[in-house]
DNA sequence: TGGAATATTGACTGACCAGTCAATCTATTT
DNA sequence: AAATAGATTGACTGGTCAGTCAATATTCCA
C-alpha cells in the first residue's frame, strides 16, 4: 500500500467528515439522511459506507476527535506551572475559540450530545467524566494550595464551570446572546470571573462566611 | 358537553402524557415509537391520535407546560418582596426539587431540548429567552441595589446561572454525579455559592478587584 | 328510549431511508 | 501489460413507523 495512496484515502474520509459536519449543523443529525452527507461531500452513496460502518458511526468519530482533542488541551493546562485560575482560563479559552474557529462543529458536538451519551458503548460519556475529572483536579489543586476555597466540593465546582461555557455556547448557537466579534473576549473573561471570584478565597474577607 | 365528561377526557390526555414522559425518558423521544406510548398509557394506538396532532405535539406539550410553571414561579420569585440571593434560590430550589420530584421528567426536558428548540414555530425557546431575560432581570436589581457587582452583564450571568444548574442535572441524569437524598439540598447551596459569591460585591474587598 | 356526539379501537398504508451489493473504475506492483 | 487491490458508483431492498380511517363502543341529552 502506497503512502499517497493512504493519504488520498484518509483524505476522502476527512472529506466526508467535515461535509457531515456542515449538514449535520444545518439539519441535525436526525434529520437528515446519509445521501445528505454524500451529496455535500460530492462523492457517491455508497463511499460513505466505505469509510464509515453507519450514519452514527460518521457522528461518533467526530465526536471522540473532539472530546480527544479536549482532554489533550486539559491536560496540557493541568501540567503546565501556572496558577489554577490560569488554567481554567485555557480551557475555556480553548472552548471559545473552537466555537469561534468552527461554529458548526461546535454547535454539532453541544446539540447532539445526549446522542451521543446514549449510543452503545458510552464511550463519551467516559471521556466527558474524564475531563470532568481533570477540571476537578485542576480545582482541588487550587483548593490545597489555598487559591480555592476548600468548602466546595471540586466535583461540583468542574461542573458550574462546565455547565457555564456549555451555556454560553447555547446562547450563541440558538441566538438567545449576541455574537459580535468582540464578545469572545469578553466571554472568556466574564466566565471566569464568575466561577472563580466565586471559588477564591476573598482576599481580604474568610470573615465573610462566618 | 357535560363536566365529567370533560374532566374525563382530560384525564385520558393527561394519562397519555405521564406515559410519554417515562417512554421518552426510558428510550428518548426518537428511538421510540407511538405504539409505545399507547402500550404504556394502556391505551389504543389510535386514541393518541384523538389527543394529540402528531408524536412531535406530545413532546411539545409536555415542554410547554413545564417552562409555563417555570415561568410562573420565576416571574413569582422576582415580583417577592426579598434579597436578590433568596430569588435566585427560589429558582435553583425549584428546578432542583422538580428533578426530585420527577426525574423522568426533567430528563426529558433536559436530554429533548435540542429537539424541541428546532420544532416548527420554535415556541420553546420564546420561553426560554424569556426565561433569560428574568432571571437576567433579577440581577439586574441585585446589581442596582449594589448587592450584585455591576460590571458583569446581567444576561451573560443568567447564562452562567442556568448552565450551572442544567450541569448539576444533566450530572444526574448521566451519573457523572453522586446522587443521594443529601445531595439535593447541598446541590442547591453549591450552585448559589459559586454563582453568588461570584456576584456578590465582596463584603469587605471591592479592593480585590483593583 | 333513541339518536347525536364523542371516545376508542387496531389493522392498514404509504413514505422514508439506512445499509447492501454487484458492477465499474483507478492506481499500484511486478 | 497483466494482475491485484482498493476506490467509487448508485440502484435496490427490507424493515420501520407515523399517521389514517372505518368500524365499534360509550356517554350524554332531549
Amino acid at each position: 500500500m502506497s503512502a499517497s495512496r493512504t493519504k488520498a484515502s484518509a483524505d476522502k474520509r476527512r472529506l466526508i467528515l467535515d461535509a457531515a459536519v456542515r449538514v449535520f449543523a444545518r439539519q441535525g443529525f436526525h434529520a437528515c439522511r446519509v445521501s445528505d452527507i454524500a451529496d455535500e461531500a460530492g462523492v457517491a452513496y455508497g463511499l460513505v459506507y466505505h469509510y464509515f460502518d453507519s450514519k452514527d458511526e460518521v457522528l461518533d468519530t467526530l465526536f471522540l476527535e473532539r472530546w480527544n482533542v479536549m482532554l489533550e488541551v486539559i491536560r496540557d493546562a493541568d501540567s503546565r506551572p501556572m496558577p489554577v485560575r490560569d488554567k481554567l482560563a485555557a480551557i475555556v479559552s480553548f472552548i471559545v475559540d473552537s466555537y469561534r474557529h468552527d461554529p458548526d462543529l461546535m454547535k454539532v458536538i453541544i446539540v447532539e450530545v445526549t446522542r451521543a451519551a446514549n449510543s452503545p458503548g458510552r464511550t463519551h460519556l467516559d471521556q466527558i467524566r474524564t475531563a470532568y475529572e481533570l477540571i476537578a483536579g485542576i480545582v482541588s489543586k487550587g483548593q490545597a494550595d489555598g487559591t480555592f476555597r476548600a468548602d466546595i466540593e471540586a466535583r461540583f465546582a468542574a461542573m458550574a464551570f462546565y455547565g457555564a461555557i456549555e451555556q454560553l455556547l447555547t446562547g450563541w448557537i440558538f441566538g438567545l446572546l449576541p455574537l459580535g466579534e468582540g464578545e469572545f473576549e469578553r466571554a472568556k473573561q466574564l466566565v471566569l470571573e464568575v466561577v472563580c471570584d466565586g471559588l477564591e478565597v476573598s482576599p481580604v474577607g474568610e470573615a465573610a462566611v462566618g
